[in-house]
RNA sequence: GCGCCCGUAGCUCAGCUGGAUAGAGCAACGGCCUUCUAAGCCGUGGGUCGCAGGUUCGAGUCCUGCCGGGCGUGCCA
C-alpha cells in the first residue's frame, strides 16, 4: 500500500524532471510516512517541502504540480495538500482490506521477506563467564539477542547464534579456588577463603557434586568429578562443565538455543592466540614496556595503548577476544553482531583496534555491537538485589520461576536497549490489563474463543480462510485495524535493520489495543453471515499477525487464557 | 578529569532516523457485564520534552555548552 503511493510519487517526480520543473541531474526519493491524525489521510509525503528549493517555487505550488502529475490509481480516493506543503493520501476503503487477504494467504510467512537473501549473519550474545548462574542482565541480553536473531531470520538472513565462554582467564581460576575451598569444608567467612572467591551458595552444589563423583554433560564434553580436593585442574574442569550445563538449562527454560558454544580455551589450544600475537608483532603495532607487551591501540582511536601480555606472562582478555573475532571473520561472517551489557563497552574500541592492526582486510567498524544498559529489579517498589542461590544478584532462573517465561522475555525485550530497565516483578506477575503480555495474549485468545463459539454454531473456519464480502467492512475501527496490519511487514524490516527489537512489543501492544476496542464496540457473531464472515476474516488476520509478532519475541500465543 | 548511554505526564515508557496540535499504559476520578472471555471497553483530568544557545521553512529528534543519573575509565572479564 505504502509502496503503491511511493511508486505514484516517483512517477510524478520523473514527470516533473522530464518537464524541466525539477532538475534532472538530482535524485528525489519520496519518503512516505504513516499519518498520526486520520484527518491527514492514510499516508503523507513531505517531498514538496524538501524539493521546493530545487524547483525554485513555494512548496505548496510544487505539491500542486506533483499532484497534477500523479498517475491515476484505484487505490487512492483523494489527495490533498495540507499545511506548509504536505501531500496527504486518502486510500480507498477497498484497497485497505487487501491486506487481510494477503495476511491470511501468507499465514506464518506474513511480514517476512527475503531482503537478507540468505546472507550468513552471526549474533553473539549472553556470553556469560561460566562462574555462576545467569543474572538478570544476561537475561536481558538473551531476550534481546534472540529476538534480534528471529528478526534477522524474518528478513531472510541465515543466522548463527553463538555463545562465547571465557573459560580460560583469572576468573576461572577464582572459581576453581572457590570450589576447592568448599570441597575442603571452608566457608566465605573463614580467614583462608580465597581473596576474590565466589561466595554464592551454588558453589556448595558444585563442590558436593565433585566430591560425589557426579558426571556432567556440557555441550561437547563429559566430565566426572574425581573427588580429589588437591587436584585443582580437575576441580576447574568439573566446575566449568557444571556451570555451563546449568547456564544452558536456564537458557533452554528461557526458550533460547545456541548453534555454537565457542570456548576461549580452544583459542589457546589451537594456537590462535599465539598466531594473533605474532601477527600483531609482525605488523609493528606492539612494543615492550615495564615487563609487559603492549598494543598501539591509540593508532586506531583508543584513549591509550593496552597491555596484551601481562608481567606474569598471561594475556589480557582482549587478546583472545581479537583472536576470536578474527576467527569469526575467517569463518566467513561479513556481518557479526555482538550483543553485550554496556558495562563492557570499553572492549568495543579495543577489539576493533586489534582487528585493524591485523591488516586482515576487516572493515573499520566491524563488528557491530548492540549494547544494553543495566537492569534493576524491583518488588513492592523496592530494589531486589539478593538471590539466595547466587548471593549478590537476581538470576534469570529466579525470574522465570516467579513470573514465567513469557512475561520475563517480553519485559526484558520491551525497552530500548540503551535505556536502563526497571523490571517490576509485581507488574510482570499481575494478570490484569496492567500487564502488556497478558493484554496481547488475551487478544489472541479472544479471537480463538470466537472461533470456538462459531464452530459451536456449526461454522468451521480455517485459520487462513478468507471468507465473506470484505467490501462490507466500512467501520473506522476496521479500516484502522487493517492499516495497522499493513504496517507489520515494515515493522519487521525496520526493527531488524535498526537492531531495535523493542519495536515489536510496542507494535503488538497497539495492535491488541485496537482489536480490543473494536471487539467491544461491534459484535462479530451476527446474523448477517456475509458481514460476519468478513469480520471473522479480519479477526483471523489480526490473530495471525499477533501470533507472528509474539513468535518474534519468543512469547507464546495461547488459544485460551 | 576523560569516554559512552540516558533525562519526555505523579510512575513505567513510545515517538517510525527533522515534519503538522508531543503519544500510550499504569496510577487518580467517573461510567459499561440478562450480549462472542470484564485478563476487556468508554470518558475526564494531567506536559516550560532537564536548562541555555545554535542550525532551518520546521527541532523531543541534529550541533555546542551547562545541570542531573547510570556505566566505564585494570597488567579483571
Amino acid at each position: 500500500m505504502k509502496e503503491t503511493v511511493t511508486q505514484l510519487l516517483e512517477s510524478a517526480l520523473a514527470n516533473l524532471q522530464a518537464q524541466g520543473i525539477l532538475p534532472a541531474d538530482q535524485q528525489f526519493s519520496p519518503q512516505v510516512g504513516n499519518t498520526k491524525d486520520k484527518a491527514h489521510g492514510d499516508y503523507a509525503c513531505n517531498i514538496a517541502l524538501i524539493a521546493a528549493k530545487a524547483a525554485g517555487c513555494p512548496p505548496r505550488q510544487l505539491a500542486e504540480t506533483l499532484i497534477a502529475n500523479l498517475p491515476a490509481s484505484t487505490a487512492v480516493d483523494k489527495v490533498e495538500i495540507a499545511g506548509p506543503g504536505f501531500i496527504n493520501f486518502f486510500m480507498s476503503t477497498a484497497s485497505a482490506f487487501e491486506i487481510v487477504e494477503t495476511a491470511l494467504a501468507q499465514g506464518s510467512e506474513f511480514g517476512r521477506n527475503n531482503s537478507g537473501n540468505g546472507e550468513a549473519v552471526q549474533v553473539e550474545f549472553v556470553s556469560a563467564n561460566p562462574t555462576g548462574p545467569l543474572h538478570v542482565g544476561h537475561g536481558r541480553g538473551a531476550a534481546i539477542g534472540d529476538c534480534l536473531c528471529r528478526l534477522l531470520e524474518a528478513n531472510g538472513y541465515n543466522v548463527t547464534r553463538e555463545f562465547y565462554y571465557n573459560d580460560a582467564g583469572a576468573q576461572i581460576n577464582n572459581l576453581a579456588l572457590s570450589v576447592q575451598a568448599r570441597v575442603k569444608g571452608l566457608t566465605p567467612d573463614d580467614g583462608s577463603w580465597p581473596a576474590d572467591g565466589y561466595r554464592g551458595d551454588y558453589i556448595i552444589d558444585v563442590a558436593r557434586a565433585y566430591t560425589a563423583g557426579e558426571t556432567i554433560t556440557a555441550d561437547d564434553r563429559e566430565v566426572t568429578g574425581n573427588g580429589d580436593e588437591d587436584d585443582l585442574d580437575a576441580i576447574r574442569e568439573f566446575a566449568v562443565a557444571y556451570l555451563r550445563r546449568e547456564q544452558d538449562l536456564d537458557l533452554r527454560a528461557f526458550g533460547v538455543e545456541f548453534d555454537v558454544f565457542f570456548l576461549e580455551s580452544s583459542l589457546y589450544e589451537d594456537g590462535k592466540v599465539e598466531a594473533t600475537v605474532n601477527r600483531l608483532k609482525d605488523n609493528g603495532y606492539t612494543y615492550e614496556q615495564d615487563g609487559a607487551l603492549w598494543l598501539r591501540t591509540t593508532e586506531f582511536g583508543d584513549d591509550k595503548d593496552r597491555v596484551m601480555r601481562k608481567k606474569d606472562g598471561g594475556y589480557t582478555y582482549f587478546v583472545p577476544d581479537v583472536a576470536y573475532h578474527l576467527d569469526k571473520w575467517q569463518r566467513g561472517f561479513t556481518t557479526v553482531i555482538n550483543e553485550q551489557g554496556a558495562d563492557h563497552h570499553s572492549t568495543v574500541t579495543r577489539v576493533r583496534a586489534g582487528l585493524q592492526a591485523l591488516n586482515a582486510g576487516i572493515p573499520k567498524g566491524w563488528p557491530d555491537y548492540v549494547l544494553h544498559q543495566m537492569v534493576m529489579v524491583t518488588r513492592s517498589g523496592q530494589e531486589v538485589k539478593i538471590s539466595k542461590r547466587a548471593g549478590s544478584y537476581v538470576t534469570v532462573r529466579d525470574l522465570i520461576d516467579e513470573v514465567g517465561r513469557d512475561a520475563t522475555r517480553f519485559f526484558l525485550a520491551a525497552r530500548r536497549v540503551d535505556s536502563q530497565l526497571t523490571f517490576d516483578i509485581d507488574l510482570a506477575r499481575s494478570q490484569t490489563n496492567e500487564n502488556p503480555v497478558y493484554y496481547i495474549q488475551y487478544a489472541h485468545a479472544r479471537i480463538c474463543s470466537v472461533l470456538r463459539k462459531l464452530a459451536e454454531e456449526g461454522v468451521v473456519r480455517g485459520r487462513q480462510e478468507c471468507a465473506g464480502d470484505l467490501t462490507l467492512l466500512t467501520l473506522d475501527e476496521e479500516k484502522e485495524l487493517a492499516n495497522q496490519l499493513a504496517r507489520y511487514p515494515e515493522l519487521v524490516a525496520n526493527a531488524a535493520a535498526q537492531r531495535e527489537p523493542h519495536h515489536v512489543s510496542h507494535y503488538l501492544r497497539e495492535l491488541a489495543g485496537q482489536f480490543h476496542t473494536y471487539y467491544n464496540a461491534h459484535k462479530v457473531l451476527i446474523d448477517n453471515t456475509e458481514l460476519r464472515d468478513a469480520r471473522v476474516s479480519l479477526y483471523l488476520a489480526v490473530r495471525q499477525v499477533i501470533a507472528n509478532g509474539l513468535d518474534l519475541l519468543g512469547v507464546s500465543a495461547p488459544e485460551e487464557m
